[in-house]
DNA sequence: GTTATTATTGCAACTAAATCGCAATAATTA
DNA sequence: TAATTATTGCGATTTAGTTGCAATAATAAC
């Protein structure tokens, strides 16, 4: 499937590029100027997260949350980075920082998912 | 709030207990022995994490996974251990591992929720 | 053992997040 | 300018989890 660029999907990335935090879909859809319908803003991440621009975070609130990977760019974020949820500010947070572990090579570790939940820098 | 025991609470407990791996409120139901209702499930296993005899995982598909504390003794599992999700078996594992990492010690870190995902060892 | 108290349960209704089908629209290509 | 097909909005649907309430049953009091 090829892509077309339309004024939602800019709009889309407006939002991202804008925030600096991991945001969910409803959190988007507020922030945004014109209207779009929940099923498309959804359908435009996955679109970004297949494309890579875009990763998507679950945490452990259960929803999810999308940031962009500019952001993950090595030279500013590491892939598999962490995660961090502020139970106050509700928002979610891309680290700098890497979780080092090391498990049997026995499992074909994929991807990560990994969300540290306290209260972030600005409330503390 | 007193606790009571009871053949529900008996089951479910049973059923976690029976299990190597942490399992999803419809997986429970689906091996428990008797009739249990969905909610009285969720309640159970809701005052089980209270009460620390549980512990409650968020995986990546945005579902709660519940697993014994008891395998998380300090002497056979750390607490803020990782877990791991097999796409292929669809289970969650509780691994013997912490991740390490550090972050600036104004976030206050209360709990974490990290969940690797791929290929488990039965699997490979 | 009997009664009183109140935790627990099942049922149904409900909420919230996310997805999906489909017809209408609009971006791209020819 | 017309044809192709990706995209959108709408409504319906799915799934996970929670909640209110009346009936039930475990525990405590007598």
């Amino acid at each position: 499937m090829k892509r077309r660029s339309t004024p939602t999907k800019e709009a889309v990335i407006a939002v991202l590029k804008a925030g600096t935090r991991a945001m969910s879909q409803d959190a988007i859809e507020q922030k945004i100027e014109i209207e779009i319908d929940r099923a498309t803003i959804y359908r435009i991440l996955n679109q970004f997260c297949e494309d890579g621009t875009v990763h998507k975070i679950v945490a452990d609130d259960g929803k999810q949350y999308f940031a962009l990977c500019k952001r993950c760019d090595q030279q500013i974020l590491p892939n598999n980075h962490l995660h961090f949820r502020c139970t106050n500010c509700q928002t979610i947070e891309c680290l700098p920082t890497v979780a080092n572990f090391s498990i049997p090579e026995s499992y074909k570790v994929e991807r990560q998912n990994c969300v540290l939940i306290g209260t972030c820098q600005d409330c503390a």
